[in-house]
Order: structure tokens, then C-alpha cells, then sequence
DNA sequence: GACATTCTTCAGGAAATCGGCAGGAAGGTC
DNA sequence: GACCTTCCTGCCGATTTCCTGAAGAATGTC
């Protein structure tokens, strides 16, 4: 899952930053307004963590600017006053969801998966496929009733595989929700780490579920 | 477990917030209505304390807002008047229980037990997870039939962790719910809580159960 | 007020992980 | 079947992450 946060002050920047990733998910930080909203228009962001205090143009402006061009970008309020304007103001110009600082990493996370269920987004915390099963909860993964540890990028690509079994993934999608990087080819981080994960999850086992689309990119699935 | 108080005299609620810090507990304290409104909206509480008499809006305010947006929050009732109507008029209004000043900590730690197990939040005192043990109420641990004695925050450590045995938990949950802060990754205060920890009930003891997610946190399991 | 215990910060070192490289294999095209 | 492109795969250096002991600060105890 990949997601923006647009707030100027660097600790709590990092402090989200660093509680997204522990839970596998990947965070951008956009330190104004004009910056945030340039991401915002143009970067893919599942859903979007927005201060309204912010130098140069503040979270309103941003905020309109995100509605008017993305209609359904989910987007979550960060107020430092517990002011019922603010949250009213909020929620007029098309807010999903608010949150008054400071707050506990667990509220927001809540309400992140909030929105993503309301939008019937896939965020269960158990994920099978053929004889593969993945509990994003316990970080743990099993191939035919076995255990099987993986590394943290090994384990953050199959949870992006298994989200989207049957579907093709090039490489440069892989690149931007795994890595956070825009894919310029010359690189084969994807090939290696769809090769260490191969080794893991699919040479002990018959019947594999990771296939190559040549020129294309990959895929999960099974074949007959 | 983490505990709201809404409480106005400082006196009583420090010594209310002592006494949840001995058993283990964090409190979190909050002098007026509004505040305590806040708090107990966007905080987790397991539990909240709330004084009816307060400055600006009153208790009875503050628990029709808790209401209204967490229906099933346990909530006590602190009265300084032992008049019925006040009961009555609490029950009304959705609080659990209620408790007439002056009373001991421990009627209120009774009635807080009482809320929980009620819940099913804490259905047990006791704790056992492989060959560990841990006593909520008599603060006691034991490994292999040994009995560990453990610094404050090493057993408040081992009491999260025992709680949700196979589960992940993130240096960010680990703070938030046993350091009561935002965890910021430029301390790592949780790794050497960590290791004191280790040292008392992994290193003396084969089989480990504290295990290290890279990247992600810490794990407590059993690993053939 | 002195002492003891506990907690946090700091820094050095160890270990796991990651990305690039390069040679080889496989697939596609004419 | 030859040639070219694309992908696979093992290895190594660089980096990130974690562990660990020690010292100073904070807290509680007598």
C-alpha cells in the first residue's frame, strides 16, 4: 500500500513514516503544500495523510486541489485544534476522515483501514491463494502447510503479489508499490528479488505460482 | 493496558494515576471535560475513569459524547455525591459502573477487573504461553517453573507481549502501548528493553520465544 | 539526604539484507 | 537454425538494521 504524507514537521513526518513501513506499507513525505500536491495529482496513493498547517499554501488549498482533479482520493485530516470548524470545514470540502493531534500511530492506522473497507478496497489480514497463505497480522507465510521465512523485501513483493493473484504486474508497477522508485530499467532489482522468492516459495514445491510474461512483467497463478 | 482519567483535582488523580502505574498500567490524565472528550474519542482506552464534577462541560456531558461515538467504551463513574438519582441518572446515560468518593484504589481496580472480564478484554489473570507465565495480579513471572523477578517496564514489556503471542508488534505499537509515546525511530529505547528482557527469560533458557522481525519488530512464539 | 535500582542515550561492532554485475540460459523472430 | 532480446542466477561489496555493554540521568527507597 502506498501512501502520502504531507506534513512539515520532520518528527512526526518520520515518526508516521516509520510506523507505515513497519507495517509493510510504503510512505512518501511531502514537506509543504505545493510539493504535497504535486504528488498528490500525480502519484498513484492509496489513500492520502494531510496536515492543514502547512507553510506556503495550507491543507485547504491542497485539499480542494486533490478534489477537484481526483474525486475519490480517500484523504485523512491531521488538526492541531480540536475545533468543531475545522473538522466541519473538513469534511465540507470532502475530507474522508479526520484525526486531532496529537494522536496514537494505531488511531490513524484504524482509520486508514476504515476508508480502504468503506471503498471496498482488499485489506484483509489473511490472504490464500492455491496452497499459499499469507497472514499480513502475524507476517508470517506458509506454502503447502509449511512455514516459510522470508526477508523483508522478499515478504513485502509476495504480499503484493498475493494481492492481486491472476493479475499481470510489470515491472515498473512492481518497482513503484514495492520500492518506492520509478523503474528506469536498467536495473534488475525485480528480477533478483522475483528470483529470491522463487527460491523460497516456489523451487521446493511442484506446481509453481510465479510465471514470467516475457516483455511484460509477472504473475501469481496457477497452471495447469 | 491503558487507562483515561478525567479528573480535575490534581491530588486525587495523581494518586489514581499511581496507582494503575504500580499494577502495571499507563494512565493518561486529562483535567477537564473538553479535553477528556478529545481524549477519549480519538485515544484507545481500555478503560476510562471519569469525575462527574468538572470545570466547563461536566462528566455527564463528556460521557453522552463517548457515547455517541463509542458505544461499547467502558466507562466508571466517579461521584462525590451518594444520591441515587445520580446512579440512576449514570446508568442512563451508558456508564458500566460507578464509584462514590472517598473510596480505596483497590475497589476501583476491582471494579475495573469487573468491567474487563465482563468484556472478555482480560477473560484471564493468569497468562501462559509455552513454559511461560505470568500472574496479572500478583505480578509474578515464571519460565520453566522458575520464578523471574523483573523491573517495572521489563514486566509491563512481557505483559504486552503475552497478550498477543505469535502476533507481530511494531517497535511504534510497542511504544505507544508500553512507553505511552510516539516512537520516533531516533531512539531505540524498545531494542534495549528488548534485550534486559531477553536476558532475564531467553538467555538462561533454551528455546527462545523473543524473536527479531527485521525491519518490523518483535515476535513472541515458539520456533521448532 | 544518601543509596540503590531502574531507565535512557550513546557508540562500536556484528549480522542480515540488498542491489548491481556478469555470464549463461531461454524465448522469440526471421 | 541463426541471431537477438530478455530473463535467470550466483556472488560480492555496500548499506541498513540490530545487538550489546557502559555511562549518566531519573526515579524511588530507607
Amino acid at each position: 500500500m502506498k501512501i502520502l504524507i504531507i506534513e512539515d514537521e520532520p518528527k512526526t513526518a518520520a515518526f508516521l513514516k516509520k510506523g507505515f513501513s513497519e507495517e509493510g506499507d510504503i510512505a512518501d513525505i511531502a514537506v509543504n503544500g505545493v510539493d504535497g500536491q504535486h504528488l498528490a495529482v500525480t502519484g498513484n496513493y492509496d489513500v492520502i495523510v494531510l496536515d492543514v498547517m502547512l507553510p506556503q499554501r495550507d491543507g485547504w488549498w491542497v485539499l480542494q486541489e486533490i478534489r477537484s482533479r481526483r474525486a475519490d482520493q480517500p484523504v485523512i485530516l491531521l488538526t492541531a485544534l480540536d475545533a468543531v470548524s475545522q473538522r466541519v470545514r473538513g469534511l465540507q470540502l470532502g475530507a474522508d476522515d479526520y484525526l486531532v493531534k496529537p494522536f496514537a500511530f494505531s488511531e490513524l492506522l484504524a482509520r486508514v483501514h476504515n476508508i480502504l473497507r468503506r471503498r471496498n478496497v482488499r485489506s484483509e489480514d489473511v490472504l490464500h491463494y492455491a496452497d499459499m497463505e499469507i497472514d499480513l497480522l502475524r507476517h508470517k507465510v506458509w506454502r503447502a502447510g509449511e512455514a516459510i521465512g522470508l526477508a523483508p523485501q522478499e515478504y513485502r513483493l509476495l504480499a503484493y503479489l498475493m494481492r492481486f493473484p491472476g493479475e499481470v504486474l510489470t515491472r515498473t508497477r512492481i518497482a513503484e508499490q514495492v520500492w518506492d522508485m520509478n523503474f528506469d530499467g536498467d536495473s534488475n532489482v525485480v528480477d533478483v528479488a522475483i528470483r529470491r522468492l522463487r527460491r523460497k516459495v516456489d523451487d521446493p514445491y511442484s506446481g509453481k505460482l510465479i510465471h514470467t510474461l516475457r516483455g511484460v512483467g509477472y504473475v501469481l497463478e496457477t497452471r495447469g
